[in-house]
DNA sequence: TTATCAATCAATAGAATAATTGATTGATAA
DNA sequence: TTATCAATCAATTATTCTATTGATTGATAA
């Protein structure tokens, strides 16, 4: 083979990668499938997408080599086609932040509109969870809780979250936890923890850094 | 600003990014562009693309926020915008190998051609350096060597590299480098000092991992 | 078997992307 | 000033990508 010919090929090849990679609907998806192995229809509802559509996303990161399958009964679940993956993914995000001032002013003005917003490293919550004085609340939907949390952490998933607000003790200081860094889900939480008088902080990242970093999990089980 | 705005927001902008690197042509301007700074006119030469197809091209990249431009005089050089471009390209080339088979065959089956091929890592070039039986040798266009070469390494760029090759000492060993892991200019001049009866090797990565590591380089010129 | 439901497929129309061509701008040098 | 050359722009066509629709497949349960 010639060198020129190798050359679009390769870069072909890398394309394929990265043209999977050039949409937002199907980056939207790589973050949901970062907390866990989900089915079209799951991924569908959580991201407003058609499951044809959905269906249609999945299968073009899945031909990128991204994302692999495995048929469970009538669902079918996708889940991140290992390590380098999430490793690039979150490579990505950085880029984004770092580049594109758009998405750090779009991330700071919805917290600015919170009171004020406590945010503690994944290290720092590690050492608290030394102590017994901190709860850690996981606002992600319960379904992704049920996949894998941060190991202790209650599942308060936000649609409801006010109605069950009550049930945090007073005395206690509150880490709420959600997606990742493009997620807003613990801001939220944080806000009305705080309105009404709770000491609430956000975990920095989500879940899945969390995991990432070998820090401790709980339960491996499938969603519907 | 509602959640549902908000993401759909956050998620067309770092598409805006993945999109731009979704395209092979761009993909070969990154790495081209890992080298060094260039104009416009000879990432033209480089990439069998048009002088106003790789303005075009060269014009996305920057829209991303993944290059940089400066002016000097009739030419415009494009750069990588920062440290973080160049490290999400390696982690994005890092996919390619990890989960793309195609990628790693390619490579390898280029290489299988040359007779045998050895290969040196950063470290251990770095290491041979300190004594004087290395020659090393940058088999890139000669403009980009003198935009900043290896600490030491002589020029012998490619296409005339049969004629100069009699120019190295035969009782040397002799290591060969060129612009990365994507790049088989220095698979080829190894293959040919080897059947000269050079003692030749192949540095694994090319310059523009080397620099990134801090490892010695040397001048900073402008090219043409 | 039939009904049901998750997921995929197939076909389409509309939108975005890419390459080509020739004209235009901006800077340098004759 | 005029000529020259790098780069960009503008307009066009061809191609590719995306979302939608409705039909089909594959598995489970009545």
């Amino acid at each position: 083979m010639n060198k020129q010919l190798f050359n679009r090929k390769i870069y072909n090849e890398m394309a394929d990668i990265t043209r999977a990679l050039g949409n937002s609907h199907r980056l939207e998806i790589m973050d949901l499938l970062s907390q866990g192995p989900s089915s079209v229809a799951y991924i569908s509802e959580n991201t407003s997408l058609t499951v044809a559509n959905a269906s249609q996303h999945l299968q073009v990161l899945k031909q990128a080599k991204l994302l692999e399958t495995e048929r469970k009964g009538k669902y079918v679940y996708y889940r991140l086609a290992g390590r380098h993956v999430f490793e690039t993914w979150c490579a990505l995000r950085k880029l984004g932040f770092s580049q594109n001032a758009e998405i750090s002013r779009l991330v700071e003005d919805y917290r600015s509109k919170q009171h004020h917003l406590d945010i503690i490293t994944k290290e720092e919550l590690s050492d608290k969870m030394k102590g017994d004085d901190v709860i850690i609340i996981d606002v992600r939907p319960e379904e992704e809780y049920k996949i894998a949390h941060i190991a202790g952490a209650l599942s308060f998933p936000l649609p409801d979250f006010h109605e069950r607000i009550n049930e945090l003790p007073a005395d206690k200081e509150i880490v709420a936890y959600c997606r990742g860094p493009l997620c807003v889900m613990a801001d939220d939480a944080v806000d009305l923890l705080t309105r009404h008088g709770y000491k609430a902080t956000r975990l920095e990242q989500g879940f899945p850094e969390w995991k990432a970093n070998g820090l401790p999990v709980e339960p491996f089980e499938m969603k519907a």
